[in-house]
DNA sequence: TGTTTAAGCTCGATG
DNA sequence: CATCGAGGTTAAACA
């Protein structure tokens, strides 16, 4: 097929290395998998050994994986300045610089099992459940906050933030609605607590979302005396 | 060498999937990479085509990554229910489960172009830099906030969290040190601002950080008059 | 097991 | 550019 050529375990380092510098040539995303010494500096700082899946696309963007996480142990976005070479110890090593932040990440082989080379492509997604689709169910069903509230804004801007839903009720009173899409924490208490400090007058606040945790229920209630309405991502969708 | 035979563009999809499922009972980790659509479904909902490469681990765990981001499209952690099989097309499919959150996630390979399959194995990781140390450093020379703070706590749990260094001035003032190991934030403030609210007696509370945002210091001074005291990690682990 | 908080958070939208 | 808020945040520490 039109993949560049692999490296397998039999391969010598530079014989290894120029199968990678074709395949980089040619524009083709370098799976590397081995034994290997991983450093990082910048924002941080990281030492890592064993065996890592690395990654390196064309973008020059770096990600290195251990076995069961999800995340990647040390990475590189695109836009990095990254190469692949062979050190003076006929070691394979990536090199890889960014810039705001600075940040550097280095990879080297003390055994490099195995490769993949292969061309990227496009992509189409589609996502849904998003917050937003919530304001929008809320803003056009006010009764379920309560049936003197009148919506007038969705991300209202205000200087500590946007606020999801504002209105007021039928006296006039400004009304704030916070949405989440799960579960509320202390935090999101705080964050409505930080926009009702905003306001000079009374203001009535309200934190939707699909259930809150009892701490933050807590606060809410007895602090800051917010209503907490229950709203779930598939009552919204459902509309 | 000791491993699996990986899958190569020319193998029927008969091939492939004994090739996997041998290395799987070997307990390999196994790299596809080929064009493909996956499925989500739980907390949110995606449905993304394309040429990816998916990872699947011992544990359970998948990664799938499009070039270019670190983030993976999509995933499944550890201890999650994942088989690799093939269907009644002779497709190459990944089908993934878990519970608490319930989350379904699959992957059928309309075109499987190679595999690799590999041994985990551990590893050694030192990871300095961590806000904790900072906390140290800020609890060993308070006379970095003032030459007045006297600090009596680190990580004092109050209702709505924990402060990360407490302690008082020479008028027995309470004194407030909230410390992050990046730019400050408007969320950050607001953080300091729920613990102030926690005491009914006139607290001085510190914003300790590298830097803070421009937004984050006016809401800080203007509004709550905390005072940011700017610190970085180097110093810190410098000590 | 559930909750809380940090993270090199990443990423996309927006001014 | 910086800032800000969302995220299937993830993952670790702790109750």
């Amino acid at each position: 097929m039109g993949y560049k050529e692999d490296v397998n375990p039999s391969d010598s380092p530079r014989e290894a290395i120029n199968k990678i510098i074709n395949a980089r040539e040619a524009g083709e995303v370098v799976v590397l998998v081995g034994d290997c010494k991983v450093h990082y500096d910048g924002r941080a700082w990281s030492y890592t050994e064993g065996r890592h899946s690395v990654t390196v696309n064309p973008s020059g963007s770096v990600v290195i994986h251990h076995a069961d996480s999800v995340k990647p142990k040390n990475w590189q976005p695109k836009g990095a300045d990254t190469d692949v070479l062979i050190d003076a110890d006929e070691d394979i090593m990536i090199e890889s610089t960014r810039k705001n932040p600075e940040e550097y990440l280095s990879v080297r082989f003390e055994d490099l099992i195995k490769s993949i080379h292969y061309e990227p492509s496009g992509e189409s997604l589609d996502l849904r459940g998003s917050e937003k689709e919530i304001h929008k169910y809320i803003y056009n069903n006010p009764e379920i906050i309560s049936n003197q509230f009148i919506p007038t804004d969705m991300e209202k801007s205000i200087e500590s933030g946007d606020i999801d839903i504002f209105g007021e009720n039928d006296e006039n009173t400004p009304v704030i609605v916070e949405v989440k899409r799960k579960k509320a924490q202390q935090e999101d208490v705080g964050q409505v607590s930080r926009y009702v400090d905003m306001f000079d007058e009374d203001v009535i606040a309200y934190l939707v979302a699909p259930d809150i945790t009892e701490p933050a229920r807590r606060v809410l209630e007895d602090r800051y005396e917010f209503t907490f309405i229950q709203v779930t991502p598939e009552e919204a969708i459902s509309e």
